[in-house]
RNA sequence: AGGCGUGUAGCUCAGUGGGAGAGCACCGUCCUGACACGGCGGGGGUCGGCGGUUCAAGUCCGCCCACGCCUACCA
């Protein structure tokens, strides 16, 4: 060996001293005008406050398996990465360090308390870009982004302003998600149902206005609704029933008498809002808290009161509950409800309860001004780009959530009550005249304002997802029109998980679509969920988070990553198992050893000098084809795992297995012959070729053995990395050689069964007689090696022989002192019993008339001649089995 | 309520209409000169249930059961 070999693989050194250095080189970098069709992807963005979790781990690890595949196969690269700003998690993450202090945001000021935002960021923001490196990633970092950052800053203002002047965004009084704890509007979107609260049902009755008589001369008093919410009766502004209702439609158009407030409002008639199944088939109408009722107040022109002040209290329209707080409110309502005696009982219930996806807080509907996209508009091509292909979701069914989403979609409410975000291009006089425009000076120029006019800028930011939804071409530049947006727009493929497609595969169609003309991306790649191992959710709560950083520790890098990959079949989640990591470790060990094998060879190897190779060299170079064509077809299809399976099946179970044991046979030669010289440069040759081809196979997977292994090899130049991917057209097909080797494959396996069941020590040495040895003796060297058979001798049974019956061929094993026969007896039993039932299987098939008439000629084919060998062996085995009896 | 998904060996899961697979675990055996982070051999399954299509179904279709997720909710 040239250099010592180390005995076992440090995963950490190698993946230390590799990424510096292929980072420090520039290997990651992208360059539009080089060669090749180009390949693109833009990183999911992770929040700048986060740091990194299975979830990143997994995403990045496939979209590093996939840059690395087609940077080798040739194509022109480019993985931007980048982070994005997170609104409100990133604001509370300061001003959570900030009260610490003892100082509050509204103390500093806006701009102070942004600059202290992007203090924080310069110093600890880039936490998870570093986590990142340690997966291995190959993004380029030269071209590292950021939502805030000045070039998309100046895109998020383009898209407004173009959106705006096209009438798509629009400003307007709705009816908006408000979450109280974080002060701000929300889309549909950013709230979650917590699904299965508890809460109560109450009951309580609207005194009539005037008494009135039903059809069936009884005077009717009052009129009794339900609500899980009392404290919103403070707005309400009708009550309403269904208009077919026999028991209230007579009522329809008298009034009621709120019992707190005393304001009197009609009774309507609504078929839309009300069940007359459900509760007691009238409904209170509150439409400035609540989305259904917000459309009855819109069909019967009813008054909206606003009962909520912005911090979730009761403003002056809550009468003597003004100030408290809504679950204050509730109880007091309620009492007050009591003591009037209009308390008609309550009964449990279970309802979803809309809480903030940041704060937890629960969600209150409210009537507010905010900045809207209109978007059916937007819709209709997004739609149109999937449904025809351009835009291709994998797995396919992931589509049905996408139509679902945009066909039935709603307005985006994009305002946000925040400092921390892209403020809002958007300039107001006090007039109330609002001018949008990319700056204040294009405002005024463009609506030719006086300079003396006071101007002040819309105080709110738009919502992270705005900016987010222009990644794709926003980092590329745009809407400058850069090289790398000429050349890698639009990107390959997005690699995310389904939570996120609403929020931001969705947008990011629309966007690329409505400012690129074309899609952003020609594939999504949907990934599963990273669970822990009993198939629950990761979560803080739980205390089951498993962190990536650790796992990396402890396995390393390559098993790591190859863990994950071989885990992530389509459609399905991934229940992380450290067992597993563990196989994969040893995995990567066996790779080492087998390598080391290789390298102990490989001194002795001269390129130049005269070589045959055996049949076993051709069979592993002709498997190694059908290797490199499957782990291709995997990638190519993001069959992650299944590539990955083929990569531990190929190096374990035929080149570690086999072909070293086949090999040991011709290296350990010492024939000083030319013929056997040439034999042994043959096998050499191999193995080189062999762990040449596997290097580059790994290298998407495993980037840091891979390479270890590809800088040790004799014969190569440079880094791994930029290695041609292997081609499978470069390697044999050859039917003679795969034969050779399977007959011979079952003859070891067949032997080596024999001397376990007859309990024989594997060091026994076995005689074989056979009828026609030719075939037994051109590989008797791999029979003494794997099978510790001494002797092939020509001739038939004779005296007590144990039995393998291989390809056709019997195979005698004298057993002559070695066993009882008893043992061989039962074994012959159990062998034809098997045959039998294996003769039963396919006699059953072939005996099917439609079989034969209407499968194809090759299908029967192929089942009569395994009929035929099964006859054949069962022949075989029953004439053994009748030689012992 | 609607939609989507999952159900295959003890566990975790592959499986693209043609005789049911892998890893781990388990049993037996072997420290053989790459590797005990290993080698060799083995046992283990009415592929959730019922029906259908087909010469042929784990695979396609329908219904049912169980679990999970998403969306929309009932005041």
């Amino acid at each position: 060996m040239s250099e010592e070999l180390p005995r076992t693989y440090d995963a950490h050194a190698a993946a230390d001293r590799y990424y510096t250095e292929w980072e420090a080189r520039g290997a990651f970098t992208a360059d539009p005008s080089a060669p090749g069709e180009p390949y693109s992807i833009v990183i999911p963005p992770p929040n700048v406050t986060g740091s990194l979790h299975m979830g990143h781990a997994l995403n990045n690890t496939l979209q590093d398996v996939l840059i690395r595949y087609k940077r080798m196969d040739g194509y022109n690269v480019l993985w931007v990465p980048g982070t994005d700003h997170a609104g409100i998690a990133t604001q509370w993450v300061v001003e959570r360090q900030l009260r610490a202090q003892g100082i509050e945001r509204v103390d500093l000021g806006r701009e102070e308390f942004v600059k202290r935002v992007w203090d924080w960021k310069a110093e600890s923001g880039g936490t998870i870009v570093h986590q990142l490196r340690k997966l291995g990633v190959s993004c380029d970092w030269t071209r590292e982004r950021f939502t805030m950052d000045d070039g998309l800053s100046d895109a998020v203002k383009e898209v407004f302003v173009r959106l705006y002047e096209q009438g798509l965004i629009y400003r307007a009084e709705r009816l908006i998600n408000w979450d109280p704890i974080g002060q701000t509007a929300l889309s549909d979107l950013e709230v979650e149902a917590e699904e299965d609260f508890q809460t109560e049902i109450w009951s309580f009755a609207y005194p009539l206005a005037t008494p009135k008589a039903g059809p069936d001369g009884i005077v009717v008093t009052e009129i009794v609704v339900a609500t899980t919410r009392p404290e919103t009766m403070l707005g309400d502004t009708a009550v309403a029933v269904h208009p077919t209702d026999p028991r209230y439609q007579h009522l329809i158009g008298e009034n009621v008498r709120h019992p707190i407030t005393g304001r009197e409002f009609p009774i309507v008639g609504d078929a839309i809002l009300v069940d007359p199944e459900f509760g007691t088939g009238a409904v209170k109408v509150t439409p400035a808290h609540d989305f259904n009722d917000f459309e009855v107040g819109k069909r019967h022109d009813l008054p909206f009161i606003n009962i909520l002040n912005l911090d979730g209290t009761l403003n002056h329209q809550g009468g003597p509950f003004q100030g408290l707080s809504v679950a204050d409110a509730r109880a007091a309502v309620k009492a007050r409800i009591g003591e009037l005696g209009m308390d008609r009982g309550s009964k449990p219930h279970t309802m979803a309860l809309p809480r903030s996806q940041r704060s937890g807080a629960v969600v209150e509907p409210m009537l507010s001004t905010q900045w809207f996209v209109h978007m059916k508009p937007l819709a209709g091509p997004a739609l149109a780009a999937v449904e025809q292909d351009f835009t291709r979701f994998v797995p396919k069914t992931w589509e049905n959530t996408y139509f679902a989403w945009m066909r039935d979609i709603k307005d985006w409410c994009i305002s946000r009550q925040l400092w921390w975000g892209h403020q809002i291009p958007a300039w107001y006089d006090d007039h109330g005249n609002v001018y949008v425009a990319r700056t204040e000076a294009e405002a005024r120029a463009r609506h030719d304002l006086p300079d003396d006019l006071a101007l002040r800028q819309d105080e709110d930011v738009l919502d992270t997802w705005f900016s987010s939804a222009l990644w794709p071409f926003s980092t590329l530049g745009w809407p400058q029109k850069t090289a790398d947006l000429q050349r890698y727009y639009p990107t390959s493929v997005l690699i995310t998980g389904f939570d996120i497609i609403f929020f931001w595969v969705a947008r990011m169609v629309f966007s690329g679509q409505h400012f690129m003309g074309n899609v952003p991306f020609k594939d999504v790649y949907i990934h599963a969920l990273v669970r822990d191992s009993k198939g629950e959710k990761m979560s803080k709560t739980k205390g089951n988070v498993v962190d990536p950083l650790d796992m990396i520790e402890k396995y390393g890098t390559d098993a790591f990553r190859f863990t994950l990959v071989a885990m992530a079949a389509q459609g399905r989640d991934i229940l992380w198992n450290e067992e597993r990591a563990e196989g994969y470790v040893r995995f990567t060990n066996k790779i080492w050893q087998a390598f080391r094998f290789a390298m102990m060879h490989l001194d002795a190897y001269d390129p130049d000098a005269p070589r045959t190779f055996s049949a076993y060299d051709q069979w592993i170079q002709v498997r190694l084809g059908e290797s490199v064509r499957r782990v291709r077809n995997g990638l190519d299809h993001y069959r992650f795992n299944e590539a990955a399976s083929e990569l531990y099946q190929f190096t374990w179970s035929e080149l570690c297995d086999w072909y070293l044991e086949f090999s040991k046979g011709t290296l350990y030669d010492e024939d000083p012959s030319a013929d056997a010289e040439a034999r042994r440069q043959g096998a050499r040759h191999t193995l080189r070729l062999v762990f040449d081809a596997l290097a580059r196979l790994l290298h998407p997977y495993m980037p840091f053995l891979s390479e270890e292994i590809w800088q040790r090899l004799p014969g190569t130049t440079g880094s791994v990395m930029d290695a041609a991917f292997p081609v499978a057209a470069d390697y044999p097909r050859d039917d003679q050689a795969l034969a050779e080797v399977a007959w011979m494959q079952e003859a070891i396996v067949a032997l080596r069964r024999i001397k376990a069941d007859m309990e024989l020590s594997p060091k026994t040495e076995l005689t074989v007689r056979t009828p026609d040895p030719t075939q037994a003796r051109k590989h008797a060297q791999a029979l003494r090696d794997l099978a510790k058979v001494t002797a092939i001798v020509q001739g038939g049974r004779d005296g007590a022989c144990a039995t393998a019956v291989v390809h056709g061929a019997e195979l005698f094993i004298p057993l002559e002192g070695l066993v009882d026969l008893a043992a061989e007896r039962s074994r012959l039993d159990k062998e034809l019993a098997k045959s039998d039932k294996d003769i039963k299987g396919l006699e059953g098939r072939l005996g099917n008339p439609g079989f034969r008439s209407k499968a194809p000629d090759d299908v029967v084919a192929d089942f009569e001649e395994k009929l035929a060998a099964a006859r054949e062996r069962r022949a075989h085995l029953a004439t053994a089995r009748a030689a012992l009896d």
